[in-house]
DNA sequence: CCTTATGCCTGAATGC
DNA sequence: TGCATTCAGGCATAAG
């Protein structure tokens, strides 16, 4: 599912292909899949303008336009952002299909969770889910200092809270997993007991593990892929996500999985405290 | 303000 | 084997 290291995958493989390409034509395969306006509308702002721009806030793809123009994309959990050098038929899932001056883009998503929406690039940051969002982690805003503000707010649970995006954005249910095994914290630690130590302990997990997450090129655990269609290979990589019921690499307790905040966590009793 | 619960979706995995 | 149920989960929204 992408989060912030897939999203940015994404990002990269489609500014590669599709920078400074015109949007010559929009089929709205089905119209659910755009957010905010009727599909005529999206098709009119948006036909006959060049993509000049990829950007990234958290787990959204901001895609500016000419002419005052954004598109902004989430994925969500199955979402797909193909490049195609030639036309191609659209797949099963396949939900818009943007023609552009050399190839296609294609926006598909098994689950329909995924939405675009245009709107004026004056007011890309007005948009609510972006407004809210916390601090992106690889930016330098993103000190432990910052993070031990913002838990210290929160009386949930560390898992619940990583997952809040108003408190940090760009985390998913993997990426948390993974950080906070690295961090040694128990994922139902509250948020608000952590020391200044763990605190920066953790901090470092959480750029690591999404640096060396963006390297790999994401984690196509099921359904990931780039702009290419191509996986990526952090799923070789886990340490506790997925892995519930084997053993922990560092201590060789089998890891426990609960749910928290209406998710499953996997995590090492042992290890995580 | 805060936190928790529900709906949106489809395909894979599981249960009987 | 086949059918029904459960599970996966990010986020908007509703409810507590």
């Amino acid at each position: 599912m992408p989060e912030l290291p897939e999203v940015e995958t994404i990002r990269r493989t489609l500014a590669q292909h599709v920078s400074g390409s015109k949007i010559t034509s929009i089929q709205v395969i089905w119209p659910g899949a755009l957010k905010g306006w009727e599909d005529q509308e999206f098709v009119a702002s948006v036909t006959g303008k060049k993509m000049e721009r990829f950007d990234r806030r958290g787990k959204y793809l901001l895609i500016e336009l000419e002419q005052g123009w954004s598109l902004i994309a989430h994925m969500r959990m199955t979402g797909r952002l193909l490049y195609y050098p030639q036309a191609h038929e659209p797949e099963r899932h396949t939900h818009v299909v943007f023609g552009l001056d050399h190839g296609e883009l294609h926006f598909a998503d098994l689950r329909k969770f995924g939405r675009i929406q245009v709107v004026p690039t004056s007011e890309r940051w007005k948009v609510p889910s972006l407004a809210i969002l916390g601090p992106e982690p690889l930016s330098l805003e993103f000190t432990p200092e910052v993070l031990m503000e913002r838990l210290k707010r929160k009386k949930s649970n560390l898992k619940t809270v990583l997952l809040n995006q108003s408190v940090l954005a760009g985390l998913g249910n993997i990426y948390t997993d993974e950080s906070l095994f690295r961090a040694f914290l128990a994922p139902e630690r509250l948020a608000d007991s952590l020391s200044l130590a763990e605190v920066v302990l953790l901090h470092r997990a959480i750029q690591e593990v999404l640096r060396e997450g963006i390297a790999a090129q994401g984690t196509s655990f099921r359904d990931y892929r780039d702009a290419n269609g191509a996986k990526g290979t952090f799923q070789n990589s886990l340490q506790v996500y997925g892995r519930s019921g084997e053993a922990c690499l560092l201590c060789g307790m089998l890891l426990t999985k609960k749910r928290l905040g209406g998710r499953t966590t996997v995590f090492c009793p042992r290890c995580q405290h």
